[in-house]
DNA sequence: TAATATTTGCAAATGAGTTGCAAAAATACG
DNA sequence: CGTATTTTTGCAACTCATTTGCAAATATTA
């Protein structure tokens, strides 16, 4: 889906920001954090705004929020970007010395058996260690 | 261990700031913000004294880090707390509806596959959902 | 296009965590 | 023990990500 049609889809005005937002995720490989986001956005763009943006997007559901470390970072649902997305549960790594982020879809990430009565709604899956390049 | 031996074990000072600290770690059941420890601490100490005897704590390694959601928080190291400590990579849940943190102590957390290079130092895994109270 | 509703930028506020510094407490040592 | 030296503490001020109030700008509606 564009921009455009995702914001539609959820009553959302369409503006040359919020586009702008949209693209950007799209482009993106990894989550990304909102300071992230600033950075990326060629067209200047208040802060206040990304974080306002950020926060409508995934309380609609476009977006996914993903704590790297203790960083609150932001991803396309998969639905939203087919073969590309970033699901639910998928398993991250974080490199401790140069600090790149990593998605491993590939690996699967299984469910663990919660107590009685306990009901999951979304794993949060960090390793941290060293990439390749850091090693 | 009590507190002045694991503060004499690790060449810091015995002060009464870092006893009451240490008695608090004790006396959790769950990983505890700066925050928090601040909040349990009946005789006052300056937040800044909590978070630098918190830094001191987990460079000398008495102390874990866990990342609950983008919260920060610590517990002590199973090694000073036998049969009550809380391990490296062990599982938590937190509650979306209560906020209420568990350490899923019984559930054993296994390591994952990672791509060719990579080496993995800490698995961060949280899940979060419902608790049985509030499901 | 005018009227109404929503979004934006700005500046100021928030809140967790950190820092410099002089006073207070601990430790070392005679 | 008591004094000198070292370490820790409280305070206030600071940082940095994120949030908020509000009036101006932009989008949508009719």
């Amino acid at each position: 889906m564009d921009p455009g049609a995702i914001l539609a889809a959820n009553g959302m005005s369409i503006t040359r920001n919020r586009v702008n937002i949209l693209n950007t995720m799209k482009l993106a490989t990894v989550p990304l954090s909102g300071k992230e986001i600033c950075q990326r956005l060629r067209e200047g763009c208040d802060k206040s705004t990304v974080y306002r943006t950020l926060n409508t997007l995934y309380n609609k559901e476009v977006l996914q929020r993903v704590i790297i470390d203790h960083e609150v970072k932001y991803a396309l649902r998969s639905g939203d970007r087919p073969g590309n997305g970033h699901d639910r549960d998928h398993l991250h790594f974080k490199c401790s010395s140069c600090g790149k982020l990593f998605c491993l879809t590939e690996t699967e990430v299984g469910d663990y058996q919660l107590p009685e009565g306990f009901i999951k709604e979304e794993n949060q899956f960090l390793v941290i260690g060293k990439c390749n390049k850091c090693r």
